[in-house]
RNA sequence: GUGCCAGUAGCUCAAUGGCAGAGCACCUGACUGUGGAUCAGGUGGUUGUGGGUUCGACCCCCAUCUGGCACCCCA
């Protein structure tokens, strides 16, 4: 074997059957989206690193994002996440933008992180975000479409579940508890390591950052505190709204979900897998009131998620919920080549389907007819057209059905109608 | 960035430190105007890469790359 640059660490090839379930899966998304009104954005791949410094999370800044000097010393990040451009680009034109603004996109975003299932280099993202309303029904917008998308995929509610939670509620919580401001960011990250961590090293973690007994006893109570939503009036609105949107089967309180990002401010939520093996979460989003103003906006509020197709994917294709025939072509016929004195006519016969709007493939090559079906079969075009000196002399063309292995001869001036009706009762069936 | 596990044909995997193999896939033929099934035959490898130990290395050692698991972080 002759040596291959390999590719780099943590990318993928999108072979075309990969493609085709990106673009199947863009195509769910544009549909959920549309289907809630939100119009479809693009920012620059490339941005200063100063737009995310100290506002994303120093981790994701500066530990997990590809940085490098452009030609003039300017620090250049390959986008790490959307938010901030997005803050970016309302902050822009903030006067002239119709609220509440409803924005949703989806491309290839880059973290410098150790590659994993679930988890690479380069991968793409479907943000949605909603701007200038700060009501509990806005972020309840948000999870409806996230539910929406989970049922237009074919995910039910016993397999994915959305969890819900609010920073301001845990906060008070917190402070109820004479728990120091300077503590909470550690706490919050405390909170977020339940699940990871086995009980007596949580407990361990617990004691380091300086709770005390009653401290830590109250905060696991406040964690099992399944009820804990009842208290915070926001989220007595959002579950309600929930309820009328129809998706609470898809919605639950967890009072451990608290986020890494910093910029978020009060709701946050995540999806994942409620059963199987894939302990990634599939999408995490929030509420951001204070973006707009740290970019240098007026204040605006703002509430968005993101998810990523990795994971998805994964999942998606455990439970056989993509289409079975993504490798194939999409191609609808093939026109055999059937020798040299006849292959003008055959390529004459290809663009009169290609006009009449058919999507065909010719052989490019005059071979014996047994390789032209094999390769259409391992192809998977399901009809082949058969154009030799018989049909011209006859002016006749032979169909032939691949799946029922039937062919017979028609004129050749009944191709096209012939072809457009079989092709619809196979589309309707 | 840390620790652990793995890497052999296109794929899934064998091979006590002693001749690198099987199944599937692929190609050819049985079948020169007809694919899938069956049968017969065939192609395919610098054992991830580079060093080392050894008479001899897929096997042991070191480094490195890639993937996976747990961290870290997060989509």
């Amino acid at each position: 074997m002759k040596t291959i640059v390999p590719s780099l660490k943590g990318t993928r090839d999108f072979y075309p059957e990969e493609m085709a379930a990106r673009t199947w899966l863009y195509q769910k998304l544009r549909q959920v989206s549309k289907r809630f009104g939100y119009q479809e954005y693009e920012g620059p791949m490339l941005e200063l690193v100063e737009l995310y410094a100290a506002k994303s999370g120093e981790e994701l800044v500066n530990e997990q994002s590809f940085v490098f000097p452009d030609r003039g010393g300017e620090l250049i990040a390959l986008r790490p996440e959307l938010t901030l451009t997005l803050s970016r680009m309302v902050a822009q034109r903030q006067r002239q933008l119709v609220y509440p603004l409803r924005w949703w996109s989806f491309g290839p975003f880059w973290r410098y992180e150790r590659p994993q299932k679930g988890r690479s280099r380069e991968f793409f993202q479907w943000n949605v975000d909603l701007i200038g309303v700060d009501t509990p029904a806005a972020d309840a917008e948000l999870v409806a479409i996230i539910a929406t998308f989970f049922k237009e995929v074919g995910l039910s509610p016993s397999l994915v579940g959305i969890g819900i939670n609010d920073r301001q509620l845990i906060t008070a919580e917190l402070e109820a508890l004479s728990i120091p401001d300077e503590l909470r960011p550690a706490v919050f990250h405390l909170i977020d390591r339940r699940e990871k961590l086995p009980p007596p090293d949580w407990a361990a973690y617990a004691r380091d950052l300086g709770l005390s007994d009653t401290q830590f006893t109250r905060l696991q109570e406040l964690l099992a505190d399944g009820e804990l939503w009842k208290k915070s009036d926001s989220l007595r609105s959002l579950f309600a709204a929930l309820e009328a949107y129809g998706v609470s089967d898809y919605a639950r309180y967890d009072p451990s979900i608290i986020r890494g990002l910093d910029y978020y401010t009060s709701t946050v939520f995540e999806a994942k897998e409620l059963t199987g093996d894939i302990r990634r979460s599939i999408l995490g989003g929030g509420r951001y009131d204070n973006l707009l103003e740290a970019v240098g906006g007026e204040p605006l509020p703002g509430t968005g998620f993101a998810m990523g197709d990795v994971v998805i994917t994964l999942i998606l294709k455990q439970y056989g919920c993509l289409p079975p025939d993504l490798g194939k072509t999409t191609a609808q016929v093939l026109v055999t080549t059937f020798d040299e004195a006849s292959s003008a006519a055959n390529i004459a016969l290809a663009m009169e389907l290609r006009q009449a709007g058919l999507d065909v493939l010719g052989y490019p090559r005059a071979t014996p007819l047994s390789k032209q079906i094999k390769f259409a079969d391992r192809v998977g075009v399901n009809y082949i057209l058969i154009l030799g000196p018989d049909e011209i002399k006859n002016g006749v063309v032979t169909l032939k059905d691949l799946r029922s292995g039937e062919q017979r001869s028609l004129p050749r001036s009944e191709a096209i109608a012939e072809l457009r009706k079989l092709l619809a009762r196979h589309k309707s069936s």
